[in-house]
DNA sequence: CATGAATGAGTATTCATTCAT
DNA sequence: TATGAATGAATACTCATTCAT
């Protein structure tokens, strides 16, 4: 029973982002993402307690795929310079979508530090772990490293529109080497 | 009083820029906005056929800024260091309203190309002629260039929440020297 | 709470029915119709999906009440003078009312054959039926028996402001009798 | 200047006639009337105090033309059968527009009788001059003559879209006669 | 007389949320 | 727990009318 509502909050999660990041935040309406989850509009309800609850639910689940992106990239090496490669690849999976969630968020909760920080957390905690990790190898402080990082990643999102991904990816890739990578 | 028409455009969209800026766009009212600048709410539309028209109006003023501030930068500045010191001067005037700006008419108009083309296109011809001005100290392509500045503007946006903003400015002036300018 | 659905539908073209005949369609809300019928007034928008639609529903209620009308008088007379008493007299019940909303639809959809064969389809083919019963009795074809029956009927709503209603009733039966039936 | 004046009035209404007819009264707006009419929407109400007043302005218009067509009926003819081709000939003249605008002042001052015996008073008046002349050969009252020929003539209009107008125009013909004419 | 900029009252429609079943 | 019928708050936009010029 109880993995039964996970599942059902999950599944509801997943397809609030697909609307989310396709129609922005006032144009998807809670019955559309009933319809598309396959359950009835009262039962969002059970799970989430507003559609600001449920944004929020979208959120937190972006900022988990992102901490184990880091984790992985992490994991599987030992430089600075190929974890840096290695994040930026799966940072680009489904980029678009997860960079739109955040903005949606962030929007909506701009100035209100407390939701922030609660979702940022684990996040940025797993980004101390790897500069303590990689320190050696990094010129720059950490709140420098944090910048660049995830201002590469969102900008990353509102520039696709123009330029090729590829081009785009190893470019960000290049600079951020340049920006933290002690020569 | 048929006279102060610019004047009474140029009131409108200013306070349009506030308000966007504060609340967002759902959450400001066309009401409101012809409550901040004084008028009756029906004159709003003698000078904006939709909300969406205002908002493309403050997009245009707030494009138009930002061509001015690359102007000025370019106007007293022989040398690129002294160029982005000064730009990123002036982008940081106002830099969250006008980001802010930025941000809302993207997501509307998210993939519509004709409207950003309309819109951008004094932008980034003027950063051409910067381009050109400078070349022989300029170690990267045009495109990233146009691509590191405009990203980090807009990320600095996102970002200012959580850091100072001296060491903010401070970072994107140094990370873009290291990115963009000749050693 | 989904069972009424029906009576409910039919509690909202009756209230419509009597304000759109008292004050016409413009001047009619929606809100106002939701207040007669003592719903929200959202859930006019569960049953019909504009404001037009409204009228709609209410035209073809008011054809569906002709076309019952002159099933009934068929029913009840073997010849054509008496049908044409019978039917006559069921018309005026509530004459002015249905008559308004005809006047009401059919400005709106004035050149709208599509809408206009929809909803007048069944009434026509009502006649028809009618007319190859009483063949033997009827002088003129079927396309002027169906003018003057519909036009008289019309036409008494407009005249009747000025003329006494029994008057007026007893004028049309003898003009049609005089007009339609062999002598 | 008297008589520019009453040009420019005139002209206001043989636009908003057509307008009228075209659209109906809520979908005609001043502003459109002015256009058409080639003056400013402020000068409208110089001639005419409100929207209202307009299509009176129009519907005394009307039922102008339909008196002076009445008179040339019986200025020509020396018999009612006569009388009754000719002013049906000249009743289908424009027929449409002319009748559009009496529905459309027929639906706003439903039971406004004071209104009604002011635009009517002067048509009414010369039908009775006319049933005076033909007395001799007129078989019903006068109120029953007046119902058949008002009537006709306003119902022709909605039954029109259905039916060709020759045919409609032969129907009603004969069906006058037949009602009126002593045999 | 003529104008049209300014105004704000008025309204259809959407949609997050509730709650009886 | 699951549902969807019911609800009414909220809002963009139109247009008759006014009035300063």
């Amino acid at each position: 029973m109880q993995v039964k509502k996970e599942n059902k909050k999950e599944k509801i999660i997943k397809e609030a982002v697909k609307l989310f990041t396709k129609y922005g935040f006032e144009d998807v309406s809670v019955s559309s993402i009933a319809g598309e989850a396959r359950i009835g509009k009262g039962t969002i309800y059970t799970y989430f307690k507003t559609k600001d609850d449920i944004l929020e639910g979208c959120t937190k689940y972006v900022f988990n795929t992102f901490t184990s992106d880091i984790e992985k990239a992490a994991d599987t090496n030992m430089e600075i310079a190929g974890f840096l490669d290695t994040l930026l690849d799966l940072f680009f999976v489904d980029m678009p979508s997860r960079s739109r969630i955040l903005f949606l968020f962030h929007r909506k909760y701009y100035g209100t530090k407390r939701k922030d920080a609660k979702l940022t957390g684990r996040y940025k905690e797993m980004f101390r772990k790897v500069y303590e990790r990689y320190k050696e190898e990094i010129k720059c402080p950490f709140e420098q490293m944090y910048l660049f990082l995830t201002g590469f990643m969102m900008t990353s999102y509102m520039i696709q529109a123009n330029i090729d991904e590829e081009i785009l990816k190893e470019s960000v890739k290049e600079a951020l080497k340049t920006l933290i990578v002690k020569t």
